[in-house]
DNA sequence: ATAATTCCTCTAGTGACTAGAGCTACAAGA
DNA sequence: TCTTGTAGCTCTAGTCACTAGAGGAATTAT
């Protein structure tokens, strides 16, 4: 049986994230000590790893809610949470693309900067002149 | 003499946007109409403009309150607004490789699948399990 | 036995908006 | 002039995934 902060430092999961986690139904309400303290066991820590691993990956909680309820029944096929994940990897691919247009913009903003005076500043004037990007954005 | 639905349509600000970028002193507070109404002239059509621009760019408030204040001394070396930028380059290059890592993590998981069961999908299988994972996350 | 640490619940804050309620002002047509 | 519809006003609360803190109780170590 694990305390909550024993939970914590075998899961890198904070107390408080835990806490979270159980408030919104991705673990289930643990059972209690005497005193009113959780108490957790060994599918917990495996409960847990997943939901971390999972945010790692950038997944949101109701994608993590789902996968954890079709784990729960190993017949179904797995297209669904295939789905999941590819939809996942979709919005990672636009999210680059998009920081990846930023990082082009920037640079081109800041190497036209002399650095003399804001009167002139390159990155100043590019913020107030839309005429001066490239791109569409 | 603009009402703030005119500013909204001439720069693709939202209402209720600009009344918070005024909350939040990135724009001064709009003289009113009779009726209590904000009435704007050309350099809020700027202002508002410039600010978009820097959110677009991905920039946070406080950094454009400060672009903005910087720009204000025309006089001053620009040196704080390029670093601003440079800043916040850094930081869109960070966010593109933790990205670029998880896109490829993703991939390879997906593609471990063959998509049969829950029971054997390389999906569940790779979140229950970090020994199937590639690289440090 | 006492002290230090951990745990509990509850509330509020983060960033950059967005949605909605309940009310008022303004512009255009009859 | 009257009416109607749209647009505006303020204020509160919700989004997401936590995080911080208050105030108090339980547990563990000395």
């Amino acid at each position: 049986m694990l305390s909550i902060g024993d939970l914590s430092k075998r899961t890198g999961v904070k107390v408080p994230t835990i806490r979270y986690y159980e408030q919104m139904g991705l673990i289930e309400a643990a059972e209690r000590s005497e005193g009113n303290q959780r108490r957790y066991e060994r599918n917990d820590l495996e409960r847990l790893a997943f939901i971390r691993h999972a945010r790692d990956l950038g997944l949101d909680i109701p994608a993590i809610r789902e996968l954890i309820a079709l784990s729960q029944h190993p017949d179904l096929p797995c297209v669904n949470a295939d789905r999941i994940a590819a939809d996942h990897l979709v919005a990672v691919r636009e999210k680059i693309e998009k920081l990846k247009k930023l990082e082009h913009e920037l640079e081109r903003i800041i190497s036209h900067c002399d650095g003399h005076s804001i009167e002139d500043c390159y990155v100043i004037r590019a913020l107030s002149d839309h005429g001066l990007c490239e791109g569409e954005h």
